[in-house]
DNA sequence: ACAGGAACTGTAACTTTGTACAGTACAGGA
DNA sequence: TCCTGTACTGTACAAAGTTACAGTTCCTGT
């Protein structure tokens, strides 16, 4: 990619601040008028220039259209926005997105979501799957509606809590297994009602 | 929030699909193009619902500048880039975005990325680290130019690859630690480049 | 000394958008 | 039945925004 002077640098800068502020790109008076260009056609040919040297697309016409094309935006993929809960609802009706406690977003590509599955996040309670490596304080991301395979970790409700566990299967009839010799071994998977298969985690230091 | 009526449903739907796919928002003219009005103003209204019921936000005579206002939206905090090194070149220089072999998107609050720094992702290989939960092929994000507190965990540069290791001192001075009996022990901090300081995790299943 | 590019000024179209206002049609509730 | 809200049509205009072109200044490489 070919190198850009240390002005169209700073233009380049303030187009990417603009739109992370305002969500939208500036127009060229607004780039004009932040650098105090009295003409915007100085902001015009900084524009161009960055468009001829690959930085920018834009849409001829079309008003506030620039778009960013950085090198780390190309790998991006798509955003996800993951709900954090406490405790998931039993019912897990349509509406609990007020209900989070927080937000989680990531790229899709990142934690192998799957699009058109319900994805929510849960934070890990106490050590009962230490034997997995998942600790106390860990995220995990769960996805809804997938059928569990043998030795996935899901999030389970019992007794109004969620708790996670290893599903597995003994004599073709499913069970809940904790990692961790200090809980109780099986429980009938039936029995309970499964919320959602762990895909990712994500665990913060400090 | 108050309840919106279908139509006005699909206009936000058709707001959304089209910031995702173009960057930016549709005019009031397209939004008219796209429902097959004749009359932008029909556009406009509903927009004026949309924003009247809280949905939308907008700048007053500024050309797309609708901003969606959808619950976890709000919640969203900024979102960084990460790259993704295989490993990282020993000089850490300034041009190295290009050679990331992929890029993890996050929102800072998330990680806890602190903003100024460099942050960077690994793929954890081996089992070194295991006795602190870390497996093998989890990503761990570092932070460049921290320094280490006692037990964090650092990437370090040995032999011109980069491992894990858990950052300890013995009598006043600095050593990397392993977290596998199998491992040597103890290596002198001073005589290894310590590349980052992790901060967090993300672990794929499957 | 000269050519050429970068970085502007200044002015003038011209197009794209947003805004305003006057209506029409229709459905549901008082 | 009348009233009100939703969902439009149609026209007109002004503001926001882009495009085009003719210059000027300064610096850098030849």
């Amino acid at each position: 990619m070919e190198k850009l002077t240390p002005r169209q640098q700073e233009i380049l800068d303030y187009i990417r601040n603009s739109q992370e502020k305002h969500k939208h790109s500036p127009s060229l008076r607004e780039i004009a008028e932040h650098f105090s260009f009295r003409s915007v056609n100085a902001a015009r040919e900084h524009v161009n220039a960055l468009t001829r040297k690959g930085y920018l697309s834009r849409n001829p016409g079309q008003a506030r259209s620039l778009e960013l094309l950085d090198p780390l935006g190309k790998l991006r993929a798509r955003i996800v926005d993951i709900p954090l809960f406490g405790s998931i609802p039993a019912g897990f009706a349509t509406g609990e997105v007020e209900e989070a406690q927080g937000c989680i977003s990531v790229d899709v590509a990142t934690l192998g979501v799957k699009p058109g599955t319900r994805t929510f996040a849960l934070q890990v309670r106490g050590d009962s799957m230490i034997g997995r490596n998942i600790c106390d304080g860990d995220y995990v991301i769960c996805e809804h509606g997938l059928t569990p395979r043998r030795n996935d970790v899901v999030a389970a409700l019992i007794d109004n809590e969620n708790t996670l566990k290893t599903f597995v299967r003994e004599n073709g009839k499913p069970y809940l297994k904790a990692e961790n010799p200090k809980y109780p071994a099986l429980i009938p998977a039936t029995e309970l009602v499964i919320q959602g298969v762990v895909i990712s985690l994500i665990r913060k230091f400090d």
